[in-house]
DNA sequence: TGCCAGGCCTTCC
DNA sequence: GGAAGGCATGGC
């Protein structure tokens, strides 16, 4: 498998720009895009869920930090009480090093399908997030939609994540492992996450104790890290595939859910049923490059055209 | 009011 | 090995 990432990055010639956001006094980083930027669409779309419209653009709390972020032009502002260089933080979370025209530019060749995917929304990019975060947000998931998976993550935050204030700004952190850990099923329950509690304190203990090393699934090839994943209770084969993804960098992960299920039987099975393992090893072979960035944007376009109708 | 949701697990055949 | 049913609950 020939690794796109490679010839994707461009130099690392970014520049930032510093300036004072009137509002609330925090030093503003501006940095070129190097291709298309939704914002709504990035942060909106499910693949995280701590984000929320602030004054024409973005409030949320990432790496234990507050940020905003918005966009203007072919360029991103960012800012934070906390955190001192909010430029680099944003810079891989956005996945700035990707030139998106060309990733774009080479999806559109893979066919026309994907190609309307691509043009439906070009500005939406695969946000690069923590492994541990992503793991407990994508188990609390499963047999969810989007505005409730992002009620539960606030309460687990509020509930067991560390309160940091900075000025007039206050936010919870994301709950360590350990702090999840200390917790029992019967609280999570009680936090209203189900039965989704059980996975969730038990990878939390498995974590903290060092029996998953979430740091090491990087260095392991996608099927051996997806392998470790779905050894876990609560962890199939779709939650493991969104941790590899968004949380591990792995790009080849092509995780399907409901609306990629429907996606691909209506784009390429004339919207007959397919078998799950079917429409994996279809996958496996049609998008042999830059596969989970054709997921995301498939994700996308699916879920979004089918809202409108 | 009932179906659905970025599914997983267990049971049954 | 694959299909069916159960799981909690808010959104639509």
């Amino acid at each position: 498998m020939i690794t796109q990432r490679s010839w994707l990055r461009a130099s690392r010639s970014t520049y930032f720009v510093k300036t004072i956001d009137e509002r609330d006094g925090n030093v503003e980083q501006r940095i070129p895009t190097r291709g298309p930027l939704d914002l709504a669409a990035t942060l909106e779309s499910g693949q995280s869920f701590r984000w929320e419209r602030h004054q024409g653009g973005y409030t949320g709390v990432a790496a234990g930090h507050l940020f905003f972020v918005r966009s203007e032009d072919t360029e991103l502002v960012v800012s934070s009480p906390s955190c001192t260089d909010p430029a680099s933080w944003a810079r891989a979370y956005f996945d700035i090093d990707t030139d998106y025209n060309e990733l774009c530019t080479l999806l559109r060749g893979s066919d026309s399908k994907v190609a309307e995917a691509v043009d439906y929304c070009p500005g939406l990019r695969l946000l690069r997030q923590d492994a541990w975060e992503t793991l407990v947000c994508f188990i609390l998931s499963q047999n969810n939609n989007i505005p409730r998976i992002k009620q539960m993550v606030h309460r687990l935050c509020s509930r067991w994540g560390a309160r940091r204030t900075e000025g007039a700004h206050c936010w919870w952190q994301f709950p360590s492992p350990e702090s999840l850990a200390s917790a029992t099923e019967e609280e999570g329950k009680q936090l209203g996450l189900g039965y989704r509690a059980l996975a969730l304190v038990e990878a939390a203990g498995k974590v903290s104790s060092g029996m998953l090393d979430l740091d090491s699934l990087s260095e392991m090839s996608t099927d051996e890290a997806r392998e470790i994943l779905m050894q876990q209770r609560g962890i199939g084969r779709k939650v493991a595939d969104c941790v590899l993804l968004f949380g591990v960098g792995k790009l080849d992960a092509f995780p399907i859910d409901v609306w990629i299920k429907r996606g691909l039987e209506h784009q390429y099975f004339a919207g007959e049923g397919q078998n799950l393992n079917v429409l994996r090893e279809f996958a496996q072979d049609h998008f042999e490059h830059h596969r989970g960035y054709a997921q995301n944007y498939l994700f996308y376009f699916t879920r979004s055209s089918s809202r409108k109708k």
